[in-house]
DNA sequence: TGCTTACCACTTTTT
DNA sequence: GTGGTAAGCA
């Protein structure tokens, strides 16, 4: 007899959280929470449909109905960021749910609940990425003189397979291991670079054991092929005989364990297993839940959805997902309990019939996805707003100046102006403002990659939208990845005046053995950028130095005129952030504030392992070395574009900017207003850009899964579908998860090369949606979709098809 | 219309 | 480095 009854438990949950006050879960998604712990229960989710709700709920329930103890439940997923969504939803709604609980124990002066209800600690549950856990697996199977091996991060294990394993035997310019690794990597500049091969290696290493490759037996099929195992193999027993784990191993060795009976300190108590994200998961992470719910007996509950699989290059495996009924028989010997959620309620009832038609309208993808998937359908919330039920926007144009110059009026005119009114055929006039209290912050750019140069130094959208709204409107956009760290302006000023005070004419740069000389062009750059900073004389003038000018040159002789004595030791953070004084930037804008935390972290970590800990030295005969450290451990790094941002050190972003990020960043994500970049870089119907736009070959990603298919256990699910459409899947599934994240509106953007030929467009007069700036308004776009449907007429003449006619939906 | 030649544009994601 | 596309020309 349970404390709490299901019932009494919603009941607990509704008086404590107020969003469920009013609305309880839907038939479905309290089928998904009520189901008893066996079997296993299989939610397949659509976008929007309160996936992260059911699963935390689903925790609660078994804490407070199935009375599993906190520490006996396991919740995974698959980002930091999901994960720390995940546990503050199931601590805030489980703390105010036991407090409810407590309160009605109390009042019915029932003892034994009371007792159980105070001693209950919900920050207990186990979150967080299969990889944060088990490391913790790991350290709490230690046996008596065992070490727990260290995990290490990409960076460190590619400089480790470089050193250790690449350089032997020659194999860094082996001819058969060149020509293997190129006919399985087409991309540009090939696999003849050692720093390509190098990449492709180490990614193929982590393929190996994600797919549970058998790796003698592929290493028989040729000379390439025996090299590749070699180095895969000594690379892996490098790290083993060094304590050393990647992340790859790292999983590997929880199999390893589960499989020999260990682990027992997790696996023993383990009550409840929940996975969300499901259809990113890999082989060997599947083998590890399975294995996990064996040796516990756990009730196990997964959850996902299929069409939002875009994880492929980590080896995700989206047919783990789709046949998850016939693998969970064939490993544990159940069928799991489905559940579909269906009911969707972020987005319009428009934006719902749209990406459901972009899903379910092209055949030769519907074979890929769960059987007998159910299309989303608009929570009903909807339908009591019908001129909330903003069509489709569209907006091309025949240069991305133009587009650029055009999306910023847009937001000028939402988030700063009067709004816009939309004309659509029929003479129906929507309107569009922003939300009491809307900001840019309400609308994101979402695009592929969010680089603001090409290669060539051209800019892309981003970069233009930048300096648009910057330059008319004053306002920030956040796109801390769209720069490399070392040509940022503010960046490049700042770490140039910091070298010119530690070593002034960059004499002991210059002296520095084996220092790559496009290394050392971009420090003499920053170097520059820095004194001309100077001879600006910036404000502030600081109370006991004077100027900027001033600071330097007293950095450079070692001796300021208000000091008695110089510090002997001068920690270069201490440095950063004195020079920061005259970079407002880093401080008041919401980029500048990552940038200024990359540089700080990248000397914290310089510290861990510099002989100065990353500190300057003054008046002994070290100063020289000191210096040498600081520049090969800080500056190089940072020039050589080896360190990367992180932009998750904001806890928020201030709404006053406009965020632009790519698809995969905006998983799980949602926002009032989404502009999708569907094609501003189609210029031409250029052959290099078809795998981003409609791909004719398999990509190398789809090659190295068939390379390695005939020995491994998911190789032949996989092939169900050839290289080429799953290049298309990938692809459709990846915009897929653009379309579904705006709330009101979605504006399609891109260059008018991409609605051309589009059947549609071409017969619709005046519907065209290309002319916004002529007559203010846009028109419906809703059957005119991208890739599949609105490619250039040259791509059909190429491909000698017919374009498929688009349909429109509902 | 057919041929020659100049020009083009060449990820992304995460533990 | 490459494998097209699209413009230029007859």
């Amino acid at each position: 007899m349970p404390l709490l009854t299901y019932n009494q438990f919603g009941g607990c949950v509704q008086a404590a959280v107020p969003r469920f006050a009013q609305n309880w879960l839907n038939p479905q998604q309290n089928d998904a929470v009520s189901a008893p712990p066996a079997p296993p229960v299989f939610i397949v989710a659509g976008p929007g449909t309160g996936k992260t709700t059911v699963l935390a709920l689903r925790v609660l329930r078994h804490i407070f109905v199935d009375e599993f103890p906190p520490n006996s439940i396991m919740a995974t997923t698959f980002t930091r960021k999901a994960a720390s969504e995940l546990r503050s939803r199931i601590l805030s709604w489980g703390v105010a749910t036991q407090q409810q609980a407590l309160t009605q124990a109390q009042a019915n002066g029932d003892q034994p609940t009371v007792q159980w209800l105070q001693n209950l600690d919900i920050n207990q549950v186990q979150t967080g990425t299969l990889d944060a856990l088990a490391e913790e697996m790991i350290a709490n199977d230690r046996q008596p003189g065992e070490i727990t091996p260290t995990v290490i991060e990409g960076f460190m294990a590619k400089g480790l397979l470089r050193k250790n394993v690449m350089f032997l035997q020659g194999r860094h310019n082996n001819p058969d291991l060149e020509t293997h690794l190129g006919s399985f990597n087409r991309q540009f500049p090939g696999v003849s670079s050692f720093t390509s091969k190098l990449k492709v290696c180490h990614s193929f290493a982590d393929r190996i054991l994600h797919d549970g490759v058998n790796l003698n037996a592929y290493s028989t099929q040729g000379q390439g092929h025996q090299i590749l195992a070699d180095i895969v193999n000594e690379y892996h027993n490098y790290l083993i005989t060094h304590q050393l784990m990647d992340f790859a191993l790292l999983e590997q060795e929880i199999l390893n364990r589960l499989q020999a009976g260990r682990l027992q300190a997790t696996a023993q108590p383990l009550q409840a297993l929940l996975v969300d994200e499901f259809q990113d998961t890999n082989y060997l992470q599947e083998q590890i839940y399975y294995r996990l719910c064996q040796n516990s007996g756990a009730a196990l509950t997964v959850v996902g959805d299929d069409d939002q699989s875009i994880y492929r290059f980590r080896g995700a495996t989206v047919e783990i997902f789709a046949n998850f009924n016939n693998r969970l028989q064939a490993n544990i010997g159940i069928r799991p309990y489905p559940v579909n959620l269906i009911e969707n309620y972020r987005s319009s009832e428009r934006i719902v019939n749209f990406f459901n038609h972009f899903i379910s309208s092209e055949p030769t993808f519907q074979s890929a996805r769960v059987p007998n998937k159910q299309a989303c359908i608009a929570s009903a919330n909807w339908a009591t707003a019908p001129n909330q039920n903003i069509p489709i926007l569209g907006m091309f144009r025949t240069n991305i100046q133009t587009l650029a110059n055009d999306i910023c009026t847009f937001l000028h005119d939402i988030f700063q102006g009067n709004g816009r009114t939309i004309a659509v055929a029929g003479g129906t006039q929507f309107s569009i403002q922003r939300n009491p209290n809307g900001d840019f912050g309400d609308a994101v750019l979402l695009a592929g990659k969010v680089q603001e140069t090409k290669p060539d130094g051209q800019p892309r959208l981003p970069s233009l939208i930048r300096q648009r709204l910057m330059d008319d409107y004053g306002v920030d956009v956040f796109n801390p990845r769209g720069r490399d760290l070392a040509i940022i302006p503010e960046v490049m000023r700042c770490l140039g005046i910091m070298l010119e005070c530690i070593d002034p004419n960059a004499t002991i740069q210059n002296s520095i053995p084996r220092i790559r000389q496009t290394t050392i062009n971009t420090l003499n750059a920053w170097r520059n950028a820095g004194i001309q900073f100077a001879h600006s004389n910036p404000q502030p003038n600081l109370p006991n130095t004077n100027s900027l000018q001033q600071f330097i040159n007293n950095w450079a002789n070692r001796n300021a005129p208000n000091m008695t004595n110089w510090p002997s030791e001068w920690p270069l953070l201490e440095l950063l952030f004195t020079v920061v004084t005259w970079f407002p930037i880093f401080q008041i804008s919401p980029e500048g504030q990552v940038y200024l935390e990359t540089i700080a972290r990248t000397i914290a970590e310089a510290s861990q392992v510099s002989n100065y800990r990353s500190a300057i030295l003054s008046g002994t005969t070290y100063d020289n070395n000191s210096v040498r450290d600081a520049i090969r451990e800080v500056f190089e790094p940072i020039a050589e574009g080896e360190v990367e941002v992180d932009e998750e050190i904001m806890p928020y972003v201030p709404r006053a900017v406009f965020p632009i990020m790519t698809i995969h960043q905006a998983k799980g994500l949602e926002f009032p207003l989404v502009i999708v970049d569907v094609g501003s870089d189609f210029r031409t119907n250029h052959h290099t850009q078809r795998p981003f736009r409609y791909p004719q070959n398999s990509l190398d990603i789809h090659l190295t899964e068939d390379q390695v298919a005939n020995y491994s256990p998911v190789g032949l699910a996989r092939q169900q579908r050839t290289g080429l459409d799953r290049a298309f899947d990938d692809l459709t599934r990846q915009y897929f998860v653009a379309k579904s994240r705006p709330q009101n509106i979605l504006l399609l953007v891109g260059l008018t090369s991409q609605i051309e030929g589009c059947a549609l467009h071409e017969n619709a007069t005046g519907n065209i949606p290309n002319n916004w700036s002529a007559d203010g308004g846009a028109s419906d776009c809703d059957a005119c979709d991208f890739r599949r449907f609105c490619p250039s007429p040259a791509q059909y003449r190429t491909n000698g098809q017919t374009p498929p006619p688009p349909v429109a939906p509902g």
